[in-house]
DNA sequence: AACAATTATCGTAATATTGCAATTAAGTAA
DNA sequence: TTACTTAATTGCAATATTACGATAATTGTT
């Protein structure tokens, strides 16, 4: 199939799927760190750091665009990346709920 | 393609990745919260209370065993799944530090 | 206008993922 | 042994993801 069966799930846990299919690959989570680290954060940037070719940095920039995780400004030619500090801060929110389910956990169950 | 050019990234980075990509569906998100929240962990449960065919959770299981974050016990015909705490632990802490890498940023930097 | 620089989009090939029917494996019970 | 129960594995079809060359779109420059 290769096609998830969302209507089994709560809200909740395709919301968790989502945030968590997008740090899923390593060119998203080494995009997001390097926004994270650098001031200048345009595309070009990217491409010449991450050493993907600049349609697929692209193609990752618009996923994690599409989860409101990034902005994106256009400066001139170029465009200016970066973290949307608020939403990042609600992602984490709902990922940390998730995490922290063991914190009454003492002891496996089996 | 559909092949992650793993070699480019840092193990952390893949490291992050392929916890987050187990997470990427929300069948195993189901799962994990299921084992968290109920003590008889069987597969069976599983599979009544998702609504997957049992092949279809079994391989669900199956990954989640492949990154240590399940222990699977066989009593008889029935097998036992688990949390790993220990292993949810430590996963806990490498989420956390990507998770937590907006702790001295501010504001948006355009 | 013509050209350059930068990024987005399109199209496509290769690979991965998901789901399940059918089967197998392994244990239990009669 | 035979029958039953439960879970793992196999095989396969449908869909998704990844990567990138080619091209288009947008803006700035001369």
């Amino acid at each position: 199939m290769g096609l998830a069966k969302t209507e089994m799930f709560t809200d909740m846990q395709n919301e968790i799927a989502l945030f968590a299919k997008v740090f899923g690959h390593p060119a998203r989570v080494a995009i997001l760190q390097q926004l994270f680290r650098i001031d200048s954060c345009y595309c070009g940037d990217l491409v010449n750091e991450i050493g993907l070719a600049q349609p697929t940095i692209s193609q990752h920039l618009k996923e994690l665009k599409y989860l409101g995780l990034i902005k994106g400004n256009v400066e001139g030619t170029s465009v200016c990346y970066c973290i949307n500090t608020e939403n990042w801060t609600k992602m984490k929110q709902v990922m940390f709920q998730f995490l922290d389910q063991d914190i009454r956990q003492e002891e496996d169950c089996c």
